[in-house]
DNA sequence: AAAATTAATGCAATCGATTGCATTTCTTGT
DNA sequence: ACAAGAAATGCAATCGATTGCATTAATTTT
């Protein structure tokens, strides 16, 4: 059973007493060789089971139909959803998908960038780290125009592809729909603004305290990393305020949950004392109590347009290449965390 | 900026006046070439930007240092949680990860299967997609002694290494857990018992009602696929018993937080006049009111030890071959929806 | 200083599939 | 029946790194 080698086209050509060419362009479905020898190269490859050598291919064409991916987590559901989408587009066109975390860090994310050209993927699709404050790595794939596609968390400087969602936009709509319900000393929980991300949602929040002549007072934004635990202390500092807001926005629904956790442990009722808006619409965000209005980006639907857009870009080799900014839609949806009214 | 061609040893080797050879070998650290040397190549190599080109490295060595992954769903909190785990252990150990998602679907699973081993993977770990009813797509890795390691959703006539946990005990400690709690009359919505999993959950589900003198009645077991949709018919049907359950232990949490959903609407309380018991803890269970008891399963572990299991399987060949079954502990986390008592 | 060791490096084949450029085989027309 | 053209197949190089077996250079021994 233990074949020592596996069946090659050269195994299939001694047998027929043919060149390995024409094995290969056979099962290439080569024009330039007849039916009858087609059909006789088929039969005996199934026959002995006969699975082409990719690497060998790989090599020799040199291109992987591979992709690679990078994300901070691949455990956090926005992530594995976008994965998802990219990899269900890629499966479709023959495509492969290497995955890899870094952790947030950038060392990690250094390391198995190199890891991935060295692997030769035909292109990369990525959102950087928490810690991502140079780029350099990415010179790997542009200097050589590799397809290179940023996500959610893209570096800006950087001239490639993107797929993003207007941030900005989010952080005032969920802003003002607090304004809207009533809320009126807004406090926003923001995440490192060294990604735009975090920062555009900040800013995004500012703007909308401005639009309405609120005051955007600086106790009132805390910056810290959106865990649980980030949650809860941000809300506790919050309150202790002289004078506390009676509303926050959570740079993400993992610290807003944690809030509302917080809220009710200490008898301030959700939304009628306190509102709270999230961001990114975790499955849990739906079916908490009360459940938590968020913003909800579309990571599936980004995940594909991420992939055609790469899969595009690698088919057709481009030159001078243009370089497009997809904005994505977004939908604020109002549950009850916010539902003064 | 854009090179045609990347660096190769060979450019190296030219540049230097000395052969291809030694400039792999100093590059590899290899004692047979001299320290200057070694010096002279390496510092040229950084200068010049070269990146070995792993794809030309895989062929000659018969090894991609790459292990499959193929789950039904990248983003499931289980599979993606158990990816996390399997891609940090075999980060450290210099592997990459290439991850499919067979969408539960054979025929994809089949394509998957074939696509991996013509790239070559050097092992391949998975759980079976929901339609997996026949296993020759895997004799592909077994026949020619590629380690694979099933999870979960394992093949049990197939030989090879498994992560599993207890589903029979799983299934026992939650209904044993609901009699406990002064449950009469329990019920189970189970899975596609094709699949061990929710086989044995099943099991022992009605060794525990047997234990305890109690009925086992088929119109207590429901069998579909336990979505949300699923689990909330699923309750439907149970309450228009003539002689309704008073408690239902779920394959797993999404349908379980469905029925609570529903039970809620029909004023039914949770858990005082109806239990409810899941399965996997995902992250919303603990934070839904009520909050959901449930079976942890230790994802990120089972992936790292998946892991560990094929990597050493990787690289001590041994043979002949031995397998070994593990089974993870579980962890029966009790919360509101059964605490009746 | 010649011979014997040891150290350092090079040659050429290999991994398996692909492909430009022959070369051979088969058709077709006259 | 034979030249010309078309069709089918083969040769050999290539992709880039690795490695067993030389070969050359440097060092030590006598």
């Amino acid at each position: 059973m233990d074949k020592k080698t596996s069946i090659t086209i050269h195994d299939i050509a001694k047998e027929l007493n043919i060149s390995a060419s024409t094995v290969s362009r056979a099962l290439n479905d080569n024009p330039r060789i007849s039916k009858a020898t087609k059909a006789k190269i088929k039969s005996l490859a199934l026959k002995l089971g006969y699975q082409p050598n990719t690497i060998a291919s790989n090599l020799r064409n040199q291109r992987t139909n591979t992709i690679g991916i990078v994300v901070p987590l691949v455990n956090r559901h926005f992530f594995s959803t976008f994965i998802s989408g990219v990899e269900d587009v890629a499966f479709d066109a023959g495509y492969n998908v290497i995955i890899s975390q870094s952790k947030d860090q950038l060392e990690k994310e250094k390391q198995i960038i190199h890891s991935l050209f060295s692997n030769r993927v035909d292109g990369l699709i990525t959102s950087l780290s928490m810690q991502t404050n140079e780029f350099d790595h990415f010179q790997l794939f542009t200097n050589k125009n590799i397809p290179l596609v940023f996500f959610d968390r893209i570096a800006p400087q950087l001239e490639t592809n993107k797929i993003v969602v207007d941030d900005f936009a989010c952080g005032f709509k969920a802003t003002q729909h607090l304004i809207d319900q009533g809320y009126k000393r807004i406090a926003h929980l923001a995440g490192p603004t060294v990604l735009n991300t975090y920062h555009e949602r900040m800013e995004g929040y500012k703007d909308a305290l401005k639009k309405n002549s609120l005051p955007a007072e600086d106790e009132l934004i805390i910056f810290n990393k959106l865990t649980r635990i980030d949650g809860q202390e941000a809300i506790k500092k919050l309150l202790a305020l002289k004078n506390p807001p009676d509303a926050v926005f959570c740079g993400n629904d993992t610290s807003a949950l944690s809030m509302i956790v917080y809220l009710k442990s200490v008898g301030i009722r959700v939304p009628e004392d306190f509102g709270i808006v999230g961001f990114s619409n975790e499955p849990f965000s739906e079916v908490v109590t009360p459940s938590i209005s968020t913003l909800k980006q579309p990571a599936y639907e980004m995940g594909q347009k991420a992939a055609q857009l790469i899969l595009n870009e690698i088919e057709n080799k481009l030159t001078p290449r243009s370089y497009q900014t997809i904005t994505m839609p977004t939908e604020l949806i109002v549950r009850e965390s916010s539902m003064k009214k």
